[in-house]
RNA sequence: GCCCUCGUAGCUCAGGGGAUAGAGCGUCGGAUUCCUAAUCCGUGUGCGCAGGUUCGAAUCCUGCCGGGGGCGCCA
């Protein structure tokens, strides 16, 4: 519909011989409903090129536009806005156009992308966390989002199976396991070890794994860490999330990427050789500080089997390459961008979704969480408790550039209080209305047909299709500005409005949606039907079911 | 000290150049003999501070104040 009313002024435009001034003007839904349908800042953008005053050029326009049937009328108010009200049955077409485009997939981008996402990463050493939560659950739906838009995206996941921290721990491993068997254990394990009671169940399910190399910490590691990947995987798909690649760290180090990766930064000429280590000059890409790529005792730091990873990445030929980690590894984006620019390809196509922390609380208590001593609540626990719709939605529900406190009394309790429920609540009650009306006797095969909603006229209704029709925008704003949780809201929003106008029918007869003559009652499933689509579509997205009945 | 992020109603948070800044919760008051009460309506002296850009700023820029995170040859 916006798209619709731009080209309406572009024409009005042209007929005042006034295109081509570039200037960047928009057409808008206004907060308020006596500012329009829609309006637009065009002859106050304008103002400035034409040399006019704003009003003048309103004037003009509103007098070439209000030859459309579609509009009722078009004003001029306050500065020079442009204001556009709409015949109600512009809305109930469109409705049907909105309806008949199979769940809205006309709202596909024009030129699709191909995205590698790359998030949770989380080491196999341990279960998932509430941090990891927030990371999984954000950036698969993330994914989603830009999935519905028509993008081709692979989830990738990438293991650090190489490092000390695979060395760390089998030998802490080891320690449980001589601790279990009644062998000398040496002293408790200190912060250097990976300590909690994962690690000795851990152990005791796999003693017999590793009772053959306890002399070898790297091996144990190995097999301890790969029973907790699989781990990692059980619990991602408790709250639905798969990937399509899992990325060996290890696998660099067997091919030699790392290797490879290097010369070519050598090549670049942005390393040079102090104090016995090979350092790469960051600095000269925006970085506080040079970062060492080899030590000088040989080995690699972190940072430099991740750069090979990137490489690889960048190798495979995507448009964009989208990195979701914690926000207190922000300090990794510059050096990774600059090794990116180093290696030749373009930094702007590598992102970073910074996640601020979680924290939990239980009503107005909080939980409290030291991952130091390995006293943490697990993904895992949440899910068992709240269940995964509740999980997925909470952790949605925030911008991820701020903290989230995760209420567990709240996600569990099935009230409208409960954002959750007041969402999937709405979507029950529209299935619940189509159900009673099929009970009813009523054919809804004639909902498939295009037809005529001249009795939508209820300001209600035309408010739910005015919102309904903004599917595709908020989707878009959402996949641009990488921000899941506008999806959420956009949910809510619609629910809403949706039991409001709902709940009016019981003082109201003209609002209820059953007690109608039939040529009228289709009219109001077929909005029923097509707000239910709506619903279903966000809720799929979030990765939240969509109950028919609750 | 430097970098990133956040600061909006009593609380938790939306709003990323437009007109009179919103929602949920909480408070207090009310509706519905109903197509599921897991519902709805009413009730609000708020954009951290100071400059700047603009016809127009919560939004963009600069500085300051305050919270969080980061500044290893750790990952």
């Amino acid at each position: 519909m916006k798209v619709w009313i731009k080209q309406q002024v572009e024409e009005a435009l042209e007929s005042l011989a006034w295109q081509g001034l570039g200037a960047d003007w928009v057409v808008e839904e206004p907060k308020q409903s006596s500012h329009g349908d829609y309006s637009s800042n065009v002859a106050m953008v304008l103002a400035k090129p034409l040399k006019k005053n704003p009003r003048e050029i309103a004037q003009a326009l509103a007098d070439a536009l209000r030859l459309s049937a579609r509009f009722d009328k078009v004003e001029i108010a306050g500065p020079g806005f442009l204001n556009f009200f709409l015949k109600a049955q512009t809305y109930q077409e469109a409705l049907v156009s909105l309806a008949s485009q199979e769940a809205f997939k006309a709202n596909h981008v024009a030129e699709p992308q191909r995205i590698l996402i790359e998030f949770v990463s989380a080491n196999p050493t341990g279960p998932m966390h509430l941090g990891h939560g927030r990371n999984a659950v954000v950036g698969d739906t993330l994914a989603r989002i830009l999935e519905a838009l028509g993008h081709q995206v692979v989830r990738e996941f990438y293991i650090n199976d190489h490092g000390v921290q695979i060395e760390t721990l089998g030998r802490s491993g080891i320690y449980y396991f001589k601790k279990i068997h009644g062998m000398s254990a040496g002293e408790a394990p200190g912060e250097d070890m990976y300590r909690g009671e994962y690690v000795e169940t851990l152990v005791k399910d796999l003693s017999h794994e590793i009772k053959n190399s306890l002399g070898d910490p790297l091996s144990v590691g190995k097999t301890l860490a790969k029973v907790l990947l699989e781990r990692v995987k059980e619990d991602l798909a408790k709250v639905d999330i798969y990937f399509d690649h899992y990325f060996s760290e290890d696998s660099l180090y067997e091919s030699s990427k790392i290797k490879q990766s290097i010369e070519a930064l050598k090549k670049s000429g942005k390393t040079y050789e102090e104090e016995g280590a090979l350092w790469f000059k960051t600095t000269d890409f925006g970085d506080d500080k040079d970062r060492v790529l080899i030590k000088s005792d040989g080995s690699y730091t972190y940072f430099t089997p991740d750069i090979a990873y990137h490489q690889d990445k960048f190798k495979r030929g995507f448009d964009l390459y989208l990195n979701v980690m914690g926000a207190d590894h922000g300090g990794y984006v510059t050096r990774m961008k600059a090794a990116v620019e180093a290696l030749g390809f373009d930094p702007q196509k590598l992102e970073f979704l910074l996640m601020q922390l979680v924290s939990l609380k239980r009503g107005e208590v909080p939980v409290a969480m030291s991952k130091r001593s390995g006293d943490y609540v697990t993904l895992k626990e949440i899910v068992e408790e709240v269940g995964a719709d509740a999980t997925r939605f909470f952790f949605l529900m925030r911008s991820h550039h701020t903290s989230l406190e995760f209420d567990l009394e709240l996600a569990k309790s099935q009230s409208s209080e409960n954002p959750v429920y007041y969402a999937q609540y709405a979507h029950a009650r529209l299935a619940s209305l189509l159900r009673k009306a099929a009970e009813a006797g009523i054919d809804l095969s004639k909902l498939a047909q295009k037809i005529d909603l001249s009795s939508l006229t209820l300001p209600e209704e035309l408010d739910l299709i005015k919102l309904m029709l903004q599917f595709g925008d908020r989707l878009n704003l959402a996949a641009s500005f990488r921000e899941p949780h506008r999806v959420i809201f956009y949910l809510l929003e619609l629910a809403k409005l949706f039991q409001n106008y709902y709940t009016q029918g019981k003082t109201d007869p003209r609002y209820r949606l059953l007690d109608q003559e039939e040529e009228v009652l289709l009219q109001k499933l077929f909005l029923v039907r097509a707000l239910k689509e709506v619903l279903a579509n966000l809720l799929k997205i979030c990765g939240v079911s969509a109950p028919e009945k609750m």
